[in-house]
DNA sequence: ATGAAAGCGCTAACAT
DNA sequence: ATGTTAGCGCTTTCAT
């Protein structure tokens, strides 16, 4: 029968040495003899000691864990961030404890609470829209935190990510540029959710600057699904007016969006174009391909991983540069059919 | 400036009680007055108190998380399990410690070791192919576990999920009714990948059953992704002899297949039939629709926290029974083209 | 380079 | 129903 399992006393007095020694020897310090350290190691294999990481824990005030806190893990978006983030995380011998709030903002600060309680030692959050409590639990416990996904814009936190305004701006450019007059949009749900408000904000701006506007009725805000992007379009494609060109605030409508006007026999892009945001694995497969623009997912998830890292370690690591957004022009996007839209001025 | 964060000591002087009457309010303990209880309540709220959880872990013996272990997160369907599991676990105030190590079954021995010094109370690992000394780990410090996405055939190991093997005998059953007798398939890595194994052993059932084998050349093997399944089709339908029915161990694959006819201006399913597996959202709006099998995926997380927590909870949890797959018929399924085939016999 | 000893902040017997 | 008292298993001064 299996003993109870070893603590740091039975590999230290089987090493013949302290328990202070042991735990240097364990944690690698550099000030134990590399024969000590030796004898250390093997009586801890031998007997098959894994270390207590509460008793670590509680003694050292640091848990080896970070947090990462998300909308949702139900599209690929968000995971593949967390996924490049627990990678990375894993390589420096950090554990990652993730949790989803699917959009609720209490939620996200009940599941803050619990992580700050397990004792992360730092955390990666989404977005800049938190309650104000949250910011002051981190501070009053002096956690190491970074948003992702966005910049904010009085710098008061710092960010690992990009400016969506300027993106959504850039690729309603790109639109306007084809000649395209006649915009509708589909977005996701814009409550506590700062990127899709920037994104929206990003396209009115360009707009705007071109003497155009987005009417109300011209966006449809819908929870991000293939089925919510698609059944947007249709509404869109069955007005009598139509738009001819549909920005998306997510490749997930997008793609919805691409499928409508399969099944409506609407030829894309000759007689709408579609853009997406994010840009997805499958988004390049789709005939004809979907315009977009690519976010550093992964990277996005590295970063944080490096910058939190850095923070745990010292001090002074710098956050990274606001990250590089690129548009992708696959074939959904062309200009607007002639005779229905004015030919662009320049 | 803030003292240094409050403990429970100091909710207790706050409310005039012990620490341990302090200690059990928290805690929900029935043995405390409500009066009492209130009092620490408010302390507690006053000082903005959070519990240590490394303290509470070490005192325990029991840390409040459970750990998640899968191949990866980059594609929707584990996200989704992990998304449920994660939102079951957070009601019941658990924690999530994730991680993945893309099918490397040393990195999986590796995070669990690292899982289980971290304190985890219980875990979900994926699959029933995994390292001895990694049943051995779990054992020896008596960690309950479960076993998803797969049945153990030798039932050694509690499994929450589903019988692969039978499901895709099921699928292939499907096709040979249609009337479909050349057959190849696109599947993801079998090394340290149970599931895939399974599906590529149900295949071959269902045809030996009826006289047919798949050869080797008939079988493409190739990392999940859309472009991998998309390059494994066009393969395909550029040798001489066409296969009719093309099986996919992913709807990954299936809708890269899919993407790939669309490319070749193939017509699917009249000139060839493609089958999937596990049905994603984005397989019904394709069109033709994707016809596959459909796996509870948010229901295999959400079983496997209650398990797990009833594990913990020491009361008897049985196992839910095998969960049910159903075959879900969409367009991109149909008979064979005539005159290249044989008519079904019966 | 190593050891002795004092906690880290909480829970859980055991009393009362 | 509440208090007293030991730890939980490790890290970390402070000595030597």
């Amino acid at each position: 029968m299996e003993r109870s399992t070893p603590k740091l006393s039975d590999v230290a007095r089987m090493a013949g040495v302290s328990e202070a020694t042991a735990s240097r020897a364990l944690s690698d310090s550099k000030q134990v003899r590399d024969r000590t350290r030796l004898r250390v190691y093997q009586a801890a294999e031998l007997l098959g000691y894994v270390a207590s990481g509460a008793a670590r824990a509680l003694a050292s005030r640091r848990s080896g864990t970070i947090g990462a806190v998300v909308p949702t893990l139900n599209n690929a978006i968000f995971a593949t961030s967390i996924n490049a983030l627990q990678q990375a995380l894993a390589e420096a011998s950090y554990n990652l404890l993730v949790a989803s709030h699917e959009y609720d903002p209490q939620a996200e600060l009940d599941l803050v609470r619990r992580l700050v309680e397990r004792g992360v030692d730092a955390l990666m959050l989404v977005g800049t829209d938190h309650a104000p409590a949250l910011f002051a639990l981190l501070d009053k416990f002096r956690i190491p935190y970074v948003l992702t996904w966005a910049i904010d814009a009085q710098r008061r936190h710092p960010c690992i990510g990009f400016d969506n305004r300027a993106a959504a701006a850039e690729v309603t450019r790109h639109l306007l540029d084809q000649g395209h007059r006649r915009f509708a949009m589909i977005c996701g749900i814009t409550a506590h959710n700062d990127r899709v408000r920037e994104r929206i904000a990003g396209v009115r701006d360009a707009l705007r600057a071109r003497g155009l506007e987005l009417r109300e009725s011209d966006l449809i805000e819908t929870p991000y699904s293939f089925a919510a992007g698609k059944a947007a379009m249709r509404e869109f494609m069955l007005r009598p007016q139509r738009p001819t060109a549909v920005i998306c605030t997510n490749d997930v409508h997008a793609i919805g969006a691409h499928f409508a006007c399969q099944e409506l026999g609407i030829d894309l892009p000759r007689e709408v174009s579609i853009t997406g945001f994010d840009d997805m694995e499958i988004s390049s497969l789709l005939s004809p391909g979907l315009s977009t623009m690519r976010v550093p997912k992964a990277e996005l998830g590295r970063a944080a991983a490096i910058y939190l890292l850095g923070q745990l370690r010292d001090d002074d690591t710098a956050l990274p540069p606001e990250m590089r957004v690129q548009w992708v022009e696959r074939g959904s996007t062309a200009p607007p059919p002639v005779g229905k839209t004015r030919k662009p001025r320049a």
